[in-house]
DNA sequence: ACCTGAACACCGTTCAAGT
DNA sequence: ACCTGAACACCGTTCAAGT
């Protein structure tokens, strides 16, 4: 009874994915998870129904409610599971003395940013979900990187008064920045792609003409406004804070 | 009956509501958008129903779509609407060169956070919705917000390029601060008042506890983690940020 | 002109039932 | 142990029909 038998799947249905072949569970929370990122990813947030990703799962919606407990826990596991790639990498040594905190926040910041474009569709969820604990803040919601963050800057020359307001101003460096740089990416649902109407001529571009006539800095200003320096802006911003973090570590 | 009551319509989305006869039309987009504003206050995003909005108003549901496009249209007007309390207040003279640009920005950020403090469950709308163009950005995502900004500070000795910087640095400061700080904020939907369990022993309590023991930094810190430092942080950056657009402005 | 009844396609979620 | 069929309550949205 216990010997796993390898039946053959039963193909009343189209084939789906494997089935317990080898024993091994033809679902996992981890598995689910990660087809969810997939599936913001690709079609945005609202395209992330229970039954869509069964779907994409070979399996029926019901199912993954073995799981996940709701849609909401779902969406947790996601901001959980994109968080827990900013972890210390393995190969990164326990930290020392000598260490340099301010190497440390950059490589954090550029991970961060990583992360969040990579995934702009998701990202958002970081941001806006409300954190378990009153010390956790996104975008660094997770405690292993928070204890990281405190442990880092405490043994490298700030009291631990200091370090927690470092986090504070680091969180909300990351949150305004990227939020904004992937508020102007355009990564747009686009399922409909845009059927041709020889109607209207350009619709859109009519209005914003229209508009620009009474606010005549925004238009004088537009190739301006509208160039994406987010890159440069995010390194200028976050030496910006280093420093100002800098001058908090060594102050009287 | 012609009479131009000189109403300011910004709405680029439709003007098809034309008032009822003599007698009040019963209902009008204007109204619609700040029913749902303050049903989202009280109860949150996913509370804001097209049928429970009409509910609120003593009309079906379907009526709604005489005044709205479709739910999304609606949320653009949410946005539309909290922004639209940003302009310039009235009272407020036109511009003259001596205006100061320092107390400008003290009072553009101090409305801003007074938006997102009042309204905390409809602001991450306003910072995480796709703006219109691609020189908006959230939160000041408005054209005549953007041409006052810009207007002041050229005005007032930036020139425009650095007038442009400025408002993006002024923007993602907002961002950051806002969003971290409403995220605290516990406004949680709460519709379900939590039975009481006595065979439940403070769970949450319990697991917290547990978690901490492998985070040292973190449970040394908690109480100073959990701080509510957000009024003091908002104002010492704000002043933070004005010294280097300052700097900014006088560059060589 | 404005509102509604009825209907459609689609949700999240539960649960008894299948294998 | 794991998955599914069927069902429930609830969505957004359309449209012909009422007044």
């Amino acid at each position: 009874v216990e010997t796993p038998t390898s039946t053959e799947l039963e193909s009343a249905h189209t084939a789906r994915s494997a089935p317990g072949a080898l024993g091994r569970p033809s679902l996992s929370r981890e598995q689910i998870i990660e087809n969810a990122i997939d599936v913001v990813d690709r079609h945005g947030l609202t395209a992330l129904t229970m039954r869509r990703l069964g779907q994409e799962l070979g399996v029926e919606a019901m199912s993954l409610y073995r799981y996940v407990n709701s849609r909401e826990d779902l969406l947790e596991g996601i901001v959980d599971q994109m968080i827990a790639q900013l972890h210390l990498r393995p190969g990164h040594a326990p930290l020392q003395p000598t260490d340099d905190w301010q190497a440390y926040l950059r490589w954090l910041a550029h991970r961060v940013r990583e992360l969040a474009r990579t995934h702009p569709n998701a990202f958002p969820l970081i941001a806006t979900r409300h954190p378990a604990a009153p010390w956790l803040r996104p975008p660094l919601r997770s405690l292993r990187v928070v204890e990281d963050f405190l442990a880092m800057l405490s043994s490298t020359g700030f009291n631990e008064i200091r370090a927690v307001t470092a986090y504070r101003a680091f969180s909300s460096f990351l949150l305004g920045h990227l939020l904004l740089e992937i508020s102007l990416l355009d990564t747009q649902p686009s399922s409909a792609p845009e059927p041709l109407d020889a109607g209207k001529p350009a619709a859109p571009h009519a209005e914003l003409s229209l508009d620009l006539a009474r606010f005549p800095h925004v238009k004088r200003l537009e190739a301006e406004l509208s160039e994406d320096r987010a890159a440069a802006e995010f390194e200028h911003a976050l030496e910006d804070l280093l420093n100002r973090l800098n001058r908090l570590m060594t102050e009287q």
